[in-house]
DNA sequence: TTGTAAGCGTTATCAC
DNA sequence: GTGATAACGCTTACAA
């Protein structure tokens, strides 16, 4: 009796004895349609476990009620609230979501996009990989006027909205709490200085360094490749043998735990000798020991509000959006700090 | 020029003066259409930067060369090189992916899976939530004959390809290791019971004691909720304070380190009083301190075997699979067993 | 109250 | 070589 495949309105009708346009309306609901025909109609579809096909829906409706999120990596506390947060503000109202992990390959990302380009989706939100400098994939998109959100690590050259984290002001936070707590000597270690997040949160470093007077060194001063725990206890390395610091503000909580290991391991003593302060509030910092001062990063504030401006472009395309929304972080005070 | 969409087929024969039909085939660089009607189409394409709507050839090919994925979670070391896995193998095999995180809630594993139900992919992999119990979403997908593969979390009602660990057997190794390291009063602390996952790895715990002579006590098994660090550091308060264990097998890696941390705060020394091994080997395992003993969970061939399984169902739908691929777990040890 | 037909973008099957 | 035309599953004027 079934289809192989899945029931149609097609097949609904046959069996009724009705046209497809009549079984149509009565699963809308239609008010023209006689209640009887509307009820069969239903116990039928309710018998065979009809579903409209996706694909047929898009075509006809010229929108798939679906929007693409292009994100570095999917192994990340910060990635993974930011995508929780899109997929809540989408679900409510009525969005499904496709996922594209780039793992932080400029290849993979303009693949993953391009196959985005298609139709495929509604609109997109996008994270750009560590490893890109060459834009137009995102361009094409845009110029096709398909709805385009940036969030954290951003695109500067293309006029669409933005949401990011205010990395200076937490790098300028980050550094005063280290100086506050009575550092002198205190170095920077961070992420790839090619992102503007990166630059950011050195910025703010510099500026709360300048207002204390406390001179900038450059030894003291590493710009890693990666971000993860492994950059993070080599860079240190050289600043622990020269036992020259007394504070280190590290640009991810990966490369603060890093960074602490060697200097632990050298004999240091954490927070006596050296007080550390990390960045993105992951689980591990609550873990470790001594648990990390950190900054927090709102990804699902972040997740929310770009899924939201995305929207907003989708069912509005008219109205062109360019803003660039800015979040706050705030100092976690954890025992890395605490004097 | 360029339509405020993207360009079409018609749009291309319209200015073209041709029809549709043989744009298609120059596109398709079929033989038959003219070099000179060919290398026209395919310029001007490449000038309006066409690509062919992917809705539009789904809905023609009735298949959308998407695969989609259930799983639990995405910030998990395992599934998401279960992920990668599949998306490596689904890549090279022309197929794109959906990944539709349930966060361990059993509504939205229904809403997930009968999201994908309607035409939106062609086969669907699936792990099962925490907190699933009825089936009857999948048993729905699998009655429209919609190829269907469980990894790791299974349902054994569905006749349906499945990829699973022998967590049996890694159980079994792990305990038997902590024998061999010596320990008499080995604890067992898991994640929730009612996963098949963890019965096998708690049986693979009981068959180690019972080889080993060694007495089951009930007090020293602890079935958690969660296989979180909270549930970890809760788990063997009440051990700790008897002093009564000098072993202890964990079913995940975050219960081996929270149950750690409390032993250590204990004043218990790890692994000279108590030596622990996990499961999993999350990075975190290398990091703290002490280095963490553990089973190798082979997340990435798990995704690929899966996704293969998968791929070949929807290419082949008359031959049916149904057979269960069982890999294999290794012992990592390091120094929380290392006496 | 219901049916017919057009159309979403594409390709395959016929004609010519 | 190329052009109509039908079809994929669905909705919606328009007709009846």
């Amino acid at each position: 009796m079934m289809k192989k495949g899945s029931v149609t309105i097609k097949d609904i009708a046959l069996e009724l004895g009705i046209s497809v346009s009549t079984v149509s309306r009565a699963l809308a609901d239609n008010p023209l349609v006689k209640p009887a025909t509307r009820q069969a109609v239903k116990e039928l579809a309710k018998k065979y476990n009809y579903r409209p096909n996706f694909t047929a829906l898009s075509l006809r409706n010229n929108r798939t009620r679906t929007i693409g999120i292009i994100i570095p990596q999917l192994v990340h506390e910060f990635f993974s609230m930011v995508i929780r947060g899109i997929e809540d503000f989408a679900y409510s109202n009525g969005y499904n979501v496709i996922i594209s992990s780039t793992h932080e390959s400029y290849e993979r990302e303009v693949i993953d996009t391009k196959a985005l380009i298609n139709g495929r989706v509604d609109g997109l939100l996008a994270c750009v990989s560590k490893s890109t400098t060459n834009y137009d994939h995102f361009k094409e998109f845009a110029e096709r006027n398909l709805p385009l959100v940036f969030f954290d690590c951003i695109c500067d050259e293309i006029d669409s909205p933005k949401v990011v984290l205010d990395d200076f002001e937490a790098g300028y936070q980050a550094t005063q709490h280290l100086v506050e707590t009575g550092c002198t000597q205190i170095a920077y270690v961070g992420g790839p200085i090619n992102l503007q997040i990166n630059q950011d949160r050195f910025g703010g470093y510099k500026k709360a360094l300048n207002e204390a007077g406390l001179a900038l060194n450059e030894s003291w001063i590493k710009h890693c490749e990666t971000g993860d725990y492994d950059d993070g206890s080599e860079s240190v390395r050289d600043m622990v043998a020269a036992r020259s610091i007394d504070g280190l503000f590290a640009g991810t909580d990966m490369l603060a735990i890093g960074a602490i290991k060697t200097m632990k391991k050298a004999g240091l003593q954490i927070p006596k000798d050296v007080a550390v302060v990390g960045f993105s509030n992951w689980s591990i910092g609550t873990i470790y020991e001594p648990s990390l001062t950190t900054m927090s990063q709102p990804g699902y504030e972040m997740g929310q509000k770009a899924a939201e401006l995305l929207i907003q472009q989708i069912d509005n395309p008219d109205k062109k959006l360019t803003d660039t929304f800015t979040l706050h972080s705030e100092l976690i005070q954890r025992e890395s700090t605490q004097r």
